[in-house]
DNA sequence: GTGGTCTAGACCACG
DNA sequence: GTGGTCTAGACCACC
């Protein structure tokens, strides 16, 4: 369950919060009917504020992920795991999807776009800033 | 030179539109020397807001690509041909880095992600919404 | 005696188990002098955590519902069977004048209301999900 | 589209600027591409705070209701008539059901009911406090 | 000008 | 203790 948000990367970070909590019960490592941190507490972790927080959670809830157990605090659903696996693989493609689209329509062959894919990915594994 | 902005991809309108011009620099579509279009027929082609095309032909300015031509326009400076070949794989390399990066430190394995990306690649052939 | 809480309908659990004894005690259910169920026990019926029923009990006491008797647990009162049968209108009155208020505010004519209130019933007679 | 919001009715602010942003539309008050207020304009208006606004907005948004242009400010989306008008109806039908249900279960008989209505809706009329 | 994000902190409802 | 609501205000991205 530990993480650190970037807030430097374009994405904002109560965005960063819940595709890392719905990447944690995709993988299983956070199950239904676990209690997430608590807002407070999390914040703390991550070093911002709550309402940050509090906010990740929401979007959560809406999207049924997280459950409201009033007075001692949120929980994975039952549903979520199947949500958050199927959200998973989405969430990925379609960011990949993005690029390869912009990258086609303007001339690029798709040798070009592997020996691109090929050097991002040394990249990553080499530590590199994204 | 026909090309469509999607308000709906994250990318704010002013960068596609600058990326757009790039990449048809990196490929020769728009040779050194040459006039892009004016801000308003670009703007009314796009059905952008005139403000935004002026602001990524400023971006380009900025980068060296385009040069004021008082009184005719703007035109595609000698050596934007160089700078854009440069940048096009940088632009795209950037972006999969990013992806690549979120997906791997949320315990994807290569496996998965090349499994994605041949999926995402497929899609874009097919000519699914990104 | 028996009844279940929803703790999705937006009433406060304590609030639901307040009501629910004020009209059990309106209709006779409930005689004045006897006792109701002890913390835990109503606790655990509800499968509820014992400080909401606790809440509830505490609120009753305030209405001169129940009084304590030392020792043996919470009575209701004499006078309870009077009071309880005079708030048991105005609860529910209340919250129709709510709603009510709301939709004819927001121009919906009163036939409308009507037909509203007439479907609303035809499900719950067949049981339909509040 | 001029409405006062209720500090102390229970609702929260935001979801009451929302259901009567709904409930203008479906009523045709606001249609399909018209722009809603600014927040900040709201916000004056209604003498809350801009943040209140904007979360109304935001939930109007995931929704389906409002859809942003960016710089511009925030319009009625094409499917929005349809949706609000469908949950106008929705919304009053199900907090009657809830009471209904509430009054049923506890052995009131659909007479009571019908008389308890009858004077919620006189009381409503006569401007009656909810 | 528009909305979005984030921080900070008060207050309340609930268990 | 938990989360929710609301206020206040700074800063940014976009048009």
């Amino acid at each position: 369950m530990l993480f650190h948000v970037d807030p430097h990367n374009g994405i904002p970070i109560y965005e960063q919060i819940a595709r890392h909590l719905k990447f944690s019960i995709a993988d299983g490592a956070l199950a239904a009917g676990e209690h997430v941190p608590s807002v407070r507490e999390m914040a703390v972790r991550l070093a911002v504020n709550p309402n940050t927080v509090a906010r990740a959670y929401r979007d959560l809830q809406n999207e049924g992920v997280l459950e409201l157990e009033r007075g001692t605090g949120l929980a994975v659903t039952t549903q979520a795991p199947k949500l958050c696996k199927a959200a998973r693989g989405e969430m990925v493609r379609q960011r990949l999807q993005s690029v390869f689209k912009e990258a086609l329509q303007h001339g690029l062959t798709e040798d070009e776009l592997n020996a691109l894919a090929a050097d991002a990915l040394r990249n990553v594994r080499k530590g590199k800033k994204s």
